[in-house]
DNA sequence: TTGTAAGCGTTATCAA
DNA sequence: TTGATAACGCTTACAA
């Protein structure tokens, strides 16, 4: 491997001033530093990035934690996260909790040693509180946290805007005509989920309608057959549901049931997984812009972390299962 | 920042001592070494990896390469190498390609500079070939590659066993009654696709059958769409899809044609995408377990990444979609 | 079993 | 604008 100090040894000059030509130090003459930039491509010298992270005291390394990686919600993120960081020539290192608490400091800890230049995390589910994540962090390493935010922890937190979101949602079930909605709700002590809730209301109370249903903890596909079953028995004619699977679930039923979709029967759902377009019929969706969410913690993280809160607006995708007026005119 | 030499202070030794205490050496006295690591954990010390990784001039962290991580196939292949490695004390650091030689040979230069410990990886569309892996890795640092690899470099090779498996799905639709069975073959210039299609010729030799049509580069579902209707004009009563979306597309056109899946038409996809547990009728596939290709891409890293290949098995995945016996017995 | 001493390759400080 | 020197914190021959 070659070193600085052979590059200098060739030249008749010091390492010091290969490292500041190399750096791009204004502080050495053209000519010399076009001479080192010569040699070093010659002789193919790289950077030892160990030696120099030694010295700077910290790693040109943003470290990512995780639930898991293989979920479309976090892979995305960490996609557009990655892109961004990479312009900046800086590198990705992703841990994975597994929604474990344990595994969160385990990798907190491992972050930390390696003096990564600064986190970017979704607490895992098994962390009830934040106060871990400081006291293994310290007070100076750069924190940003994404969808699962601790919103007491310093540091800039980047969030979906889930009431806005579920208030357009809600909204183009109105505008499409549908007067008896209902909501399969989420858990709601999880806060995207509490204000996915709120912004349905807001949209009816502002539209004039009461809500006709609201299902809480639906998520699965098993709770939104049940739900949709029940909402048709008490005269809705369409679901805003703040999870796709749910909606999946609740569209299956329906059709089970006679009822057709979006005649008879409107669904929007959340999240835009990738099979709402490929279910029949294709389900309209509200997305979380999961790449959007990684390129601005990437900013984020860029630009200091400074305190703060920054919301990722809702893409609404309208598919076929929403699209009552148009279902209606082809008849 | 604790560091050995305050440990040493404090203890009155040196720190020579602390470092083998803390590295497990067997050259230092049991009581010492308790003291040491009595102390450590006292004064709340951590290893300063950078440190560590300059002096031993390598870091504990593999590498991992991949066109894109938002893939559910990567991001599992990742999930389960990541998993492996933590376990043996690893880090992971994760590079895309989004599959341009350019970015390839960014990362590669990337994880060489940092020194990582191995590289993981499955090249990108645009590598034609593999030598500038070797060129930037240099003969020294271990190389496991996955899927998508090139025979010729050094290193080992973890592939699933495209060949066996399309010959188990394809047996599956022979033993489920179908007599004319067709494929949706992917491009036959990938490897992984050109196996498949020799599995499936295979397996209906074997079974004393002719393919009833071959579809060459049918991997979207629009592709698919189109084959189906042809191959149900041609008289087939089953497919065998080397992907999952064309699989679907296929379901989709045969249900508008009027055809019963799977009394009328059986099919068997590839991939065993999400997404075919939720279609109605489910389709049945061939899982390509990629947690496993990453447990086992891990595990070849750790074994010092001898040349060589390791098959791993495809798992087939039974759903409505091919499940004929059942469905007719029913009636 | 422990200590001594050197050095990994870079960068920061200070002096020239 | 460049050079000399030290130091980042750790590991490892080698010596004791």
């Amino acid at each position: 491997m070659v070193t600085i100090t052979e590059i200098a040894q060739a030249l008749g000059i010091t390492p010091s001033t290969v490292s500041r030509a190399l750096s791009g130090s204004p502080r050495v003459k053209a000519s010399t530093k076009e001479a080192v930039l010569r040699k070093a491509a010659e002789l193919g010298y790289e950077r030892n990035v160990m030696a120099s992270n030694l010295r700077k005291g910290r790693s040109d390394i943003v470290g990512i934690v995780v639930p898991r990686i293989n979920r479309e919600f976090f892979s995305s993120v960490i996609s557009g996260a990655e892109s961004v960081l990479n312009e900046a020539g800086l590198s990705v290192l992703i841990c994975q909790t597994h929604e474990r608490y344990e595994d969160e400091v385990r990798a907190l800890r491992t972050l930390k040693n390696n003096r990564v230049s600064g986190v970017i995390m979704s607490h895992s589910i098994g962390s009830k509180d934040g106060t871990h994540i400081l006291e293994i962090l310290g007070d100076e390493m750069p924190l940003v946290q994404f969808d699962r935010v601790f919103s007491y922890l310093r540091g800039a937190k980047i969030v979906n805007d889930n009431f806005e979101g579920a208030y357009k949602a809600t909204c183009h079930l109105v505008e499409e005509g549908y007067r008896h909605i209902g909501t399969l709700a989420g858990y709601l002590n999880s806060a995207a989920y509490a204000l996915r809730l709120k912004g349905f209301r807001r949209a009816l109370a502002d539209a004039g309608l009461e809500p006709a249903a609201e299902y809480m903890d639906s998520i699965v596909p098993e709770t939104g057959r049940a739900a949709a079953l029940d909402a048709l028995r008490s005269g809705c004619d369409a679901l805003y549901s703040a999870g796709d699977f749910s909606a999946l679930g609740a569209i299956r039923a329906l059709q089970e049931a006679g009822s057709r979709i979006p005649e008879d029967f409107g669904i929007v759902g959340t999240a835009n997984e990738s099979f709402t377009a490929l279910m029949s019929p294709s389900l309209s969706s509200l997305a979380l812009n999961p790449r959007e969410l990684g390129r601005q913690s990437a900013q984020a993280f860029l630009d200091g972390a400074a305190d703060g809160e920054i919301i990722v607006p809702m893409e609404l995708v309208i598919r076929q299962s929403s699209n009552h007026k148009q279902a209606i005119c082809q008849k």
